[in-house]
DNA sequence: GTGGTCTAGACCACA
DNA sequence: GTGGTCTAGACCACC
């Protein structure tokens, strides 16, 4: 079942977005090998090319380190991944709020909205995160 | 001062944004003029086609319309430019909560990341969103 | 009230057809005066200029003739008026057929469709056509 | 043989409509592989840019996709595909019935007309619908 | 190789 | 004056 991919970003994006979440919710731990580039390309249906491209950038981030001729692992340097969570988190609703602000919004009126999406989203999917 | 544009979205589509935010902001009214095509392009520094893209997509999306020869209009559709705000506000919200989600991050820990961005934002710049 | 106009065609040309049609419908009369330039731009809530060029066409078509400082009046020649009637309606026919056929729609298909038409169109407005 | 356009309709219009009657006429079936960009442009003897429109506007109806790096595809959707040549078919009929309707003709000079018409047609081309 | 965006400059029809 | 279309040619990211 080859994957799907939202055509209007970067599909090696799109990858990384997703390694990152894996690390985030420890699905992936300090030291762990990824997929080798050719299986993960099998994988995910897409070119080798794209998976390379998803790994140099992860190494760009210092997120993964690659040893030749071993593989690539996910960095053992616990502070640089607990740091990628708070990183993330506060760069997601910093930049949530700058939006919201620059659209002319009131705290209450994105409450309120935050409130509704809360409210319709409970019956379907699983929201395991209280 | 011919602006500064994120170069890794489309210039058109930046300037889309930024005429919808006028417009929710209401700095743009309904039936305001915007400037012409070519008056446009000086003021953000590009080529006319550039916008004229913007000026075609805003009006594919109803939100402002065209007379031959006479100019652009924001549309006169009140219910239309009131949908557009709402619209905004919650496409935002959402795509923040499913990223939020996606990461695994809870709404304890999304709240008080909230929270800690509004302390520290609190003594520079113009908070007049209460 | 001033009138509404379908943006995606000249507004000259809209004016030509609709003058075409009272004449064939024969609420216009061989040598029935036009109003004047100014009088049907006002009437038409446009520029006279349209309305200029809108009479300079029907003149070109023969359908009209303008005797200077007298007005502008429907022709006389009544074959010309004939033939009007029944060119626009053979014009219409063949472009007709002919798109159809080159869609590739059977000529069943087509009148099935033009019966689904007729049907819906029943109840609503003035059908004074049988 | 670069092709003939008519110069009152824009080109890259006149190409969506050529491109969607080659998949109603299933001459361009679900799946295909469109012309690259460039090919095309050659083909029709007009400017890559103008093709890009054709299928930028294709796409914005859902009758194409489009892979990054791959090329252009007409959508697998068969149920979008079933109704693109419904929508046609309807739409045509629809203002062919509204004009005639506008221009005062009965349904019966109206059928007469066409009965006119396919008599006159039948000797010459290829009537292979029925 | 593919499509997507942008510039520069032209021409046109419309009001 | 306005917007709309088109060409020519460039550059980019992606596969």
């Amino acid at each position: 079942m080859t994957e799907e991919f939202n055509p209007s970003t970067p599909i090696y994006l799109q990858l990384v977005e997703r390694i990152n979440r894996q690390i985030i919710r420890n699905e992936l731990k300090a030291g762990d090998k990824l997929p080798s580039v050719r299986d993960m390309a099998i994988q995910a249906g897409v070119n080798p090319n794209t998976i390379q491209r998803t790994y140099s950038e992860l190494e760009r981030m210092a997120i993964v380190e690659t040893k030749r001729g071993q593989g690539t692992f996910v960095t053992e340097d616990m502070k640089k991944l607990a740091n990628l969570r708070e990183e993330l988190k506060q760069e997601h609703i910093e930049s949530f709020l700058r939006d919201m602000k620059e659209m002319g919004f009131t705290l209450e009126e994105m409450m309120e909205g935050i409130q509704m999406v809360l409210e319709v989203g409970k019956g379907g999917e699983n929201n395991d995160q209280a």
